[in-house]
DNA sequence: CGGCATCCACATGGATACTG
DNA sequence: CAGTATCCATGTGGATGCCG
């Protein structure tokens, strides 16, 4: 059971249920980059994901997509065996996030460069 | 610096910098609920946020807020002494929030229940 | 009431090297 | 190319108890 799903389980009835749900899904430090990265260009191999985010090594990639794909959020397909060629994409299910991720970014570029102003 | 701050220097250029910073600050366990509860209820004070949130530790309720209030998100204010009582609120930097933890909150209620359908 | 101090367990991620 | 295996440092949160 994914630490989310035991989330649900744990806080259902609260108000805010849904909320840390999401928030546990996204949280984890590069999963809405990848998110992010698939929403713009598109399936992406392996390398090219490692490339476009730029800064995960590759166990932790490793580890994220398959998160992600655990909650149905990404689809890997492989494309060629020998030389192997993987391909990953949005689900239908991921793509229904980028309202949140627009959100996320939106709200970065509007108020974090300067952290005084209200 | 913040670790949020350091992400804004560090990865300052990449498309996705303002994403990753927005990530961070709401990437600890309890911030979006704290924010949800604040949104939702109006200035709490400590152990009624403690309420609120419910499941929160109280060492990790003030560590959330001392870092929420680092960015300028939250207002913390002594309304009396002895007893002491304090109100934490949201500034209009936290207020301006809001989207996001909507967004995060309506993509739960849709797309969590049943993770089958897309 | 509103915390802080302590201790502890575990989650998470980075670096590096290696493989089919 | 697409990962896995190791090892290690740090982040993060929970439990408990105490204090002004």
């Amino acid at each position: 059971m994914s630490q989310a799903e035991q989330l649900e389980v744990w806080c259902a009835g609260e108000e805010w249920c849904a909320l840390t749900s999401t928030a546990t899904l996204l949280g984890r430090k590069w999963h809405p980059v990848i998110i992010d990265r698939l929403l713009a260009e598109g399936p992406l191999r392996f390398n090219a994901l490692k490339r476009a985010v730029d800064g995960v090594s590759s166990k932790v990639l490793s580890e994220s997509l398959d998160d992600l794909e655990n909650h149905g959020l990404v689809a890997r397909q492989v494309v060629n065996e020998k030389p192997v060629r993987v391909e990953y994409s949005l689900s239908g299910r991921g793509r229904s996030l980028e309202p949140v991720i627009d959100a996320m970014g939106r709200w970065g570029s509007e108020h974090l460069a300067d952290p005084e102003e209200s």
